[in-house]
DNA sequence: CGTGCGTTTGAGCTAATTCAATAGGAGTGG
DNA sequence: CCACTCCTATTGAATTAGCTCAAACGCACG
């Protein structure tokens, strides 16, 4: 898994999410980008240079088409998330996270009720716009309330209604 | 301009942004939207039926290749504003918004000093993820300290450089 | 058995919210 | 032209969710 982000000039950072296999990165193709990729586990990638996959691309229309449908899930997603970060609690946050994470992984065949989390505690919240102690302390509270339990490198969710009521858009 | 926004189960309102002359709505295309869209101000629109405009993007490689270009625009604008939504102050939030308005205007030949806010407070405050009671504090404020003037449907920027401090992203 | 780094926990603080009251127009009718 | 209503915006006071600062914990690694 690899995190992608922002530095903001004074030294916040943002983390603008989480690519997982599968995950094609670069979608938005502008002239130049602004965001740190960093693997977070052992990661393989695919690179395409850019002028020769934009020619590849221009002469598959299917393949743009695939690329330009792909771009407009992301956005729903992106939108989904502004939703999130503006008006949603930091308990709604962070359940709803952990069930967005458990739902990519089902995607790619991993599912399970256990969720690996290959990021740290400051990733998470600079992904949720919230702090470190404010993610960790919400996560042991739902670990006390028998939501889930925290296993080392990740979350089980033992309540997945309790967990889902909290997340409900 | 016309207002996007998404209602949540409880009541939240999240507004996902404003469009006006000349944008393009619907660049996502997933089968079902789940937005509403309001008109501002007097507004005319062009419709385009979703299956025949389909297969005339299918049959111009061009045109799709435009969309694209487009939703990987939206798609950075998105990432902007999640920054904005997550790591930001009201303050920072509220100047943001403003430098943004008035760079659009701009973008259509509407450049001015002088920015229209046909949307209202509640608009803005959902729109930035905060009250109306902060939106409306801030701009007070901000007119107190000369950054702007409040004038009847918008507010001229009179310090452009305070402005453009605050919003530094 | 230390050392270093990420996480957890505690205590106090503050930016923004909530609740509540007031003010400012725009539109309507007498 | 004034009185009244409606709706949005502003302002004030009190509250709080989440933050900041600080300390302790846990564990992997040498």
């Amino acid at each position: 898994m690899v995190r992608l982000s922002r530095l903001l000039p004074d030294g916040r950072r943002h983390v603008m999410g989480f690519a997982m296999v599968g995950d094609f990165l670069g979608l938005a193709l502008p002239e130049r980008y602004n965001v740190t990729v960093e693997a977070l586990s052992p990661t393989a990638l695919c690179r395409f240079e850019r002028r020769p996959f934009a020619n590849l691309v221009a002469g598959k229309p299917h393949l743009l088409r695939k690329l330009h449908e792909r771009a407009g899930y992301e956005l729903t997603l992106a939108q989904d998330h502004m939703t999130l970060l503006g008006r949603r609690t930091a308990e709604e946050k962070v359940a709803s996270f952990l069930l967005t994470m458990r739902d990519r992984y089902a995607l790619v065949g991993q599912g399970s009720v256990t969720v690996a989390l290959p990021m740290g505690r400051q990733d998470i919240a600079d992904h949720l716009g919230l702090t470190i102690e404010t993610v960790s302390r919400l996560l042991t509270r739902l670990d006390r309330e028998k939501a889930l339990l925290i296993v080392p490198g990740g979350v089980r969710l033992t309540n997945l209604d309790r967990l889902e009521n909290l997340a409900a858009a």
